[in-house]
DNA sequence: AGTTGTATGTGCGAAAGGCCACATAACGTG
DNA sequence: CACGTTATGTGGCCTTTCGCACATACAACT
């Protein structure tokens, strides 16, 4: 019934890309590939998963929402990455909500094949795992920022980060969501995003933000841009996978 | 050389009392015991492991730093848990330290050791996935708490947080600690402290602090203590193994 | 072209927390 | 028991952010 993803589409993935050959064929037949809109809601609080996701030009935010509504966001997931973390990590759900905030494309893959897969410990395993680590110092490092950097500074990193995440210089967002994902006062985000266009870092209309100087924004952010990259960079870049014993066969 | 860890003491960590028979008796002849003081740093910034630790009665606290020397706490490992999740997540290293924050005993088991055990993929792996799955809940309702709530309800989840892991109503902290912990000013623990002592759910004196109603604590904190004990609970608690196969022979 | 909805700009007062300076109080040590 | 050290208490001033109210501006559709 579904369609069966190409290989094209999959190595779009970073993760399903440094698989080596025999797991990444293995896993292909397996995967769907689907489609998100803007704002979409990938799994709620709690809710059960049937499936991972493997954005391939789609980006997903991880948020926690309180009790009274207000948000805060944890963490980005695009194409380095996997949403649904839970599903190997045996929790099965998760306290919080991954949302769509960049349209675009993933690869799903059911759960029980993920679970098995898994089981394998192979490669696959070891991505999945790698990835998961570096998903903890952003989350740890968004924490960091929340607590001792200006709204100004966060914007920034979260430009970067998400400028990371598409292939193009524009990011559909208004100022109201960004808001939502940093935690802050819509009015604070207007602020800060008229003084980055002043200093000529982006240009903005009506939920289109343009990136016009990176260099700009990097040294206009905090730190906690600087060190997520490089722990992505790390642990997901150069394939060492001597590092650990492949227990395949 | 090293002491070996008897069976009443390896069962105070409640990860590894939570192994069937066969693991946890496999495991067993692999531990040390050792002891931590106070402020004892078990690991650094990016510094390799070459054990991970279970802690018994120790607690130890994860801490970012920021380059300008201000830090704040990600998250808290008691008998409930183990540190160095870096060794079998595949990183080796992680971008932050590891402190003790309150003195005791853990045990240490081998990098390698540890890593074939969680290779063979049965309880053992089963246990410390999930255990990190609630590290991350509990880190990124840090992330979001430094956010959006007070110092008060903030040391009012800490302070639960941290009784929950030891046997004694009494935590040995300085409020300058805890400011570091919280990533706050010294004075502000203090006022906020003095609020807590006025209204009769702690008392201390030079670095002693009682606990002496927990029900008041729990109502003065904001929901994210609940949060992440919740979380705890029901991916720590209840010992259901049958939710994954264990590829054990 | 006008209307409507959404997005952005701006200007207050209030609150929380940061930074600084210094006062008090407990404890240990000689 | 005098002293220095460490821990805690307090106040004053400043910055940042919040919360609210409202002004403007762009975009799409009739």
């Amino acid at each position: 019934m579904s369609t069966l993803a190409t290989y094209d589409e999959s190595v779009k993935n970073r993760l399903l890309a440094s698989l080596p050959p025999n797991e990444f064929e293995r896993l292909i037949p397996n995967l769907q590939p689907v489609s998100f809109s803007l704002g979409e809601v990938v799994y709620e609080f709690g809710g059960q998963l049937g499936f991972v996701y493997f954005p391939t030009t789609a980006i997903v935010s991880l948020l926690y929402t309180m009790e009274n509504g207000t948000s805060a966001e944890m963490g980005l997931t695009g194409n380095d990455g996997v949403v649904g973390i839970a599903l190997f990590m045996g929790g099965g759900t998760m306290p919080n909500r991954a949302v769509v905030q960049s349209a675009g494309g993933a690869l799903r893959l059911n759960a029980k094949v993920l679970q098995d897969q898994f089981a394998l410990g192979g490669a696959f395993q070891y991505r999945l795992l790698r990835y998961t680590q570096a998903l903890i110092t952003q989350i740890s490092q968004t924490a960091v920022c929340n607590r001792l950097h200006t709204v100004e500074q966060q914007l920034c990193r979260w430009l970067l980060l998400s400028h990371d995440r598409v292939p193009a210089d524009e990011l559909i967002m208004t100022q109201e969501l960004i808001a939502d994902m940093l935690g802050v006062r819509r009015e604070g985000v207007t602020v800060a995003a008229g003084r980055l266009q002043d200093i000529g870092a982006i240009r903005y209309v009506r939920g289109h933000i343009k990136i016009l100087d990176r260099v700009i924004l990097e040294t206009t952010a905090c730190e906690c841009y600087r060190v997520v990259k490089d722990e992505f960079d790390r642990l997901l870049g150069a394939d060492d996978p001597s590092q650990r014993q492949a227990t395949l066969g």
